[in-house]
DNA sequence: CAAATAATTAACTAATATGTTAATTGCTTA
DNA sequence: TAAGCAATTAACATATTAGTTAATTATTTG
């Protein structure tokens, strides 16, 4: 199942560090590994975790890998789980309280 | 780290599910765990690890042991992740426009 | 206080995750 | 086409997770 997976793709530090490195920008796999202490290998493993998960996407050109984002899954995901769990949670639904408070004001 | 912890208590399925459940009504232990296939203690420590991620709050009373969901924290942490992986991210994005439209209408 | 119920902790097993190095595949270019 | 670099896959070792049953702790009540 898809949220299964994507859970399980940010139960990792490495990964989520990934996320945040590709947030910025696109990258190739070569310049990842090269962002942590581990092995090439290893790091491919969790592209392909995070890729399963459909939270990033690669693209090869040429010789290289070029890894990106896929945000919208990703927020998506995070939103409506935490709505789903928490129906009057904080951040959120204060957002959505000023914002309707705003539309009454007008 | 806080993070680590709350990620790590997300990547089960029969977690996700207990904050579910709370997300509903207070449970005690036993009542949880009569809603899962697996034994008392095995849902016992499910509900360790939620508790030690600090998503769910427990208290005794007498002789049962009552679980309830502490859901700023939960919201807090995934949209604030959220947040930080993708800036320009959808949902909350959409949320914000909305906001500061109705803003500069009034 | 003894018995019963709720819950957790202990001890153990099986499955899974995560890292390593070695081998393989894909692409470029001399 | 051979050599070289990028990346992934294979094979393996180790650590962690998640479940089991048995034992323990806490509380109520006859």
């Amino acid at each position: 199942m898809a949220i299964d997976l994507i859970f399980e793709a940010l139960a990792s530090r490495p990964r989520r560090e990934i996320l945040a490195y590709l947030s910025k920008q696109e990258l190739t796999a070569g310049e990842i590994a090269g962002r942590f202490a581990m092995s090439a290998p290893a790091v491919s493993r969790h592209l392909s975790i995070l890729e399963t998960a459909s939270l990033v996407k690669s693209e090869r050109r040429g010789q290289y890998v070029y890894y990106s984002l896929n945000s919208d899954n990703l927020v998506n995901t995070l939103t409506s789980f935490a709505f789903e769990i928490c129906p009057r949670g904080r951040p959120l639904k204060r957002e959505s309280r000023q914002l309707r408070a705003a539309k009454h004001k007008s």
